[in-house]
DNA sequence: GGATACTTTAAAATCATTCTAAATAGATTG
DNA sequence: CAATCTATTTAGAATGATTTTAAAGTATCC
């Protein structure tokens, strides 16, 4: 049983093109766990379900869905690029070891003073990453 | 006048042996201010300087000193790793336009409640990036 | 000073990512 | 529904940061 439909519909509101390959990202990545992936990981899980597809295909639509608002960007791990489902506010467990991130339920920090920002800007986000590591 | 007394004391304790290059390095790194560089920044910086160095010595100069405890390794900005004369526990704006990071006083930011780690793991380090751009 | 182990270096290799140019496939219009 | 227009896909080349390699150089220890 497939997302098709609310893949096809989440695309059209986005303004996005119907492409076999963008719903067929779509379905995997909107399901219903959030998800953290790099073109790469995400490509090798395609592969993986018997599809073909461009690894520049997958990082062309993953930057799509950056720029239609559908994915979030996270701090680099490692040099590689995490794009995020989960597009609220929130925070990450970092695992210095396998570059694994796991969401910290937002409820869970709370920052209690904000610096001033620099003159003449404004934040665009906000990310609090806490890097672990299993104990020694 | 150089700093070379002090970077030769730091390298010995450290356990680095003294070479010019680690020297020469140290003297930029480790004067009155904190500073942020890439391998690339300061290979450029030492070029402006009149100095040849490798650039894989750069790299490998600063993974030593990263290694020993010298320099801190800050999140990955546009691909590109960062390290961080500034030891303590700080945070950063995160200029998204041109990559530029700037230390936040650690007074300015207080995290109220902390998550419970995941099982069997420690906290390596933390760190706030508050990604800003110019205002529109 | 000479042996030994660690460093530096230039160049090649690697890895993630982006670009290119041609082929393909949605969308639109008549 | 066909013709056309334009965005997308694709394979492969190109790029840019970083790492590796192997040889030459240099600090350290006796």
């Amino acid at each position: 049983m497939s997302d098709n439909q609310n893949t096809i519909e989440m695309l059209k509101k986005a303004g996005l093109r119907l492409t076999k390959q963008r719903i067929f990202i779509g379905d995997l990545l909107f399901g219903s766990k959030h998800k953290h992936v790099s073109a790469e990981s995400l490509h090798k899980q395609i592969e993986k379900l018997g599809k073909k597809m461009a690894l520049a295909t997958v990082y062309n639509c993953l930057h799509h869905f950056h720029k239609a608002g559908l994915l979030k960007k996270v701090n680099a791990v490692n040099d590689i690029i995490i794009f995020d489902t989960n597009l609220c506010y929130h925070h990450h467990f970092l695992n210095v070891d396998t570059g694994e991130l796991t969401d910290i339920d937002e409820s869970n920090v709370s920052i209690a003073e904000l610096p001033s920002l620099p003159e003449g800007f404004e934040t665009e986000s906000m990310e609090l990453t806490i890097r672990v590591k299993p104990q020694t």
